[in-house]
DNA sequence: CCTCTGGGTTCCTTGAAGGAACGCTAACAT
DNA sequence: ATGTTAGCGTTCCTTCAAGGAACCCAGAGG
């Protein structure tokens, strides 16, 4: 954990940061998300020690991301995902975008994403959840909503 | 920065991660897009060490998402995002819309966003950028890219 | 000439990341 | 009954980054 405490800022962004802030988390969801749910693959998939491992994987259980379940009598786990981390992959997607745009390089991009509703290679948009029209930084105005700090 | 070294892994969530994955980049990014754009309006709203906000402030400006600019005769300086750094705010958004609806609790979300398009109070949401139509966690497959690791 | 302001830099302390070695449990093989 | 192996961590030591306070420098204004 970074020593500054960002949870309890009153900001979405830095409680965010609190669940997935830390380095290594966004890469253990991601592996999560894509299979790798054991110890042993994550350990050798992401090259992380195994130290640092054991606390994030802790820190994502306790944070509500990712459950621990046996999977075999004797004592074997695995990790999969919540609801509430499907729904924090939505970020990596948006970061994979991004990546994928501006640092890729000549190479191209290491993984493509195809959407099954139209079977297409093709990358996530942010669009507004009310009018569906596109929603990006200079589309909004900030306002003070009602968690405000006092 | 962390110790290992995320920018050379084949994967578009590390790199990402080399630009805005340390500790503070990322709020350090929400301020200078909601409009604090000097050093010591950084420092005195995030808290945050004056020797890491230099760290952070220079690591931003070599990645490319931020300008630092003169705005005085005498040695003064702001900085403003640039087209790529406009566009990582989009994992910023997404970020905002997580944790106001998982962590914000009875308080609701501190800030608020209107859209301009159509003037309500929304967040964003995730489609794909080739059909528009949702694009979540679930909804795709994940292939090998011609950035592919050898 | 003194002071003030913005924008950093230096230095010391604390604590997290890296990494290797070790431990523990339950099945399976000999 | 005694290895052996696989999976999942824990311990311990070293190194380097974050926190925080003090300091520094340039230019404008009194």
């Amino acid at each position: 954990m970074q020593r500054t405490d960002f949870s309890e800022m009153a900001c979405s962004i830095a409680r965010t940061l609190d669940v997935i802030g830390e380095p290594w988390s966004p890469l253990i969801l991601r592996d999560i998300w894509v299979g790798f749910s054991r110890f042993e693959q994550l350990q050798a998939d992401l090259g992380i020690s195994r130290k640092v491992l054991t606390e994030r994987l802790n820190h994502l259980v306790d944070r509500g991301v990712i459950e621990r379940r046996p999977y075999d009598q004797r004592p074997r786990y695995e990790y999969v995902l919540t609801g509430k981390g499907r729904e924090l992959v939505d970020v990596l997607m948006v970061m994979v975008a991004w990546g994928d745009k501006w640092l890729a390089g000549t190479a191209g991009p290491p993984v493509l994403y195809r959407h099954h509703a139209c079977g297409e290679i093709s990358h996530v948009d942010l669009v507004c959840a009310h009018c569906g029209k596109p929603m990006h930084a200079d589309d909004i105005d900030v306002l003070p909503g009602p968690g405000a700090a006092a």
